[in-house]
DNA sequence: ACCTGAACACCGTTCAAGT
DNA sequence: ACCTGAACACCGTTCAAGT
């Protein structure tokens, strides 16, 4: 899970909230790599203060995304019980893709964060990512999807997917189907339709 | 095919020959986002003269992809006249993959290039891509691969595995095995092993 | 024709000074 | 405790001055 809020003065607690809302816009509109200086402007706060409340881009970040990595993993428990699991798994990399599609340039700190075991957002990535592999083992002891897969692998290639969608509006308008030709690489020859 | 040299003064065709041996070095070590200050240092040549070659980063990183571009659409011709369709496309991909690999973050200024019909670099790309879009048709009338594919979708999802294949070591380490992956999603059923 | 580097407007990051 | 903004070292880009 990501971390919880730690006690602190109200006046810093509102500067924290207000970088956040407006560092979500602001990394939506221009993609993850825009100006800091303009977020801290924009939210009316010094640029020291930003700094303050996290010390590196990532670390901003990874405060926003803490939330979606703990939302699909919640969302990966409930679809287990839910749904067989072809289609728990083939659910939970559609919502997976839609997020990592939602900001640009999402998918390459999301790689960056897997590498990188120090990051404060290696936890709650590292639970969704096991959310995730679980979904992917139910489906391959159902006999659903071929056994010589795993997780990184899964999750590198639901990610590439969602990154060059990104990139191109022609192929963004395709995403579910370039999703529905790397599920059918993965379905075991016995599943096939 | 690539521009063709221009005639130019001596001195001048020296600097721009330095400028694209460096360029080619930083990019490969630091990726595609190197300082361009930088590579005019370490060219021994004013900042100015670099942009009079190179007006824009991407014109620089034009010029040494127009090769490459040239080349593997070549290689597409060679491989149609050699081998049956399937494995002619295989292996264009594959050399297609380890290419773009090559240059990190190349995968998104080639995604730009496609989207961007005012760049130098368009033609040289788009015969690139119609060769291997040729392939991929060679491969579909042979029935070995699906028909709901396009050229576009089997560039992006190349792209997309190139890409995040320099985004982490581990799953660098599988590149082959998550194109395999791929092209099993790309395979016609009745052709599947 | 071509080259050069100073100039400009930005950026990320740090930190002394304030409340 | 926390906030601020000036200061520093960079960057991309332009352009007057030189050869």
């Amino acid at each position: 899970m990501a971390t919880p809020p730690r006690a602190r003065r109200s006046d810093a607690q509102r500067n924290r909230d207000r970088l956040l809302e407006v560092a979500r816009t602001v990394f939506e509109e221009q993609g993850a790599q825009a100006s800091l200086r303009d977020i801290a402007r924009r939210a009316e706060v010094g640029l020291g203060t930003l700094y303050r409340h996290f010390p590196t881009r990532d670390a901003l970040l990874d405060s926003l995304l803490g939330r979606h990595f703990d939302a699909l993993a919640a969302q990966a428990a409930d679809l287990a019980a839910a749904h067989p699991p072809r289609e728990a798994l083939t659910t939970w990399l559609r919502a997976f893709a839609a997020q990592a599609a939602a900001y640009q340039d999402l998918s390459a700190a999301l790689m960056d964060t897997i590498n990188d075991e120090t990051s404060p957002l290696h936890a709650s990535c590292s639970a969704m990512r096991g959310a995730g592999a679980r979904l992917l083992r139910d489906a391959q002891d159902a006999g659903d999807v071929r056994p010589d897969v795993d997780g990184l692998e899964l999750f590198a290639l639901v990610n590439a997917v969602a990154w060059i969608t990104g990139h191109s509006p022609a192929v963004a308008a395709r995403r579910d189907h370039l999703l529905d030709l790397v599920l059918d690489g993965l379905a075991a020859p016995s599943s096939r339709r």
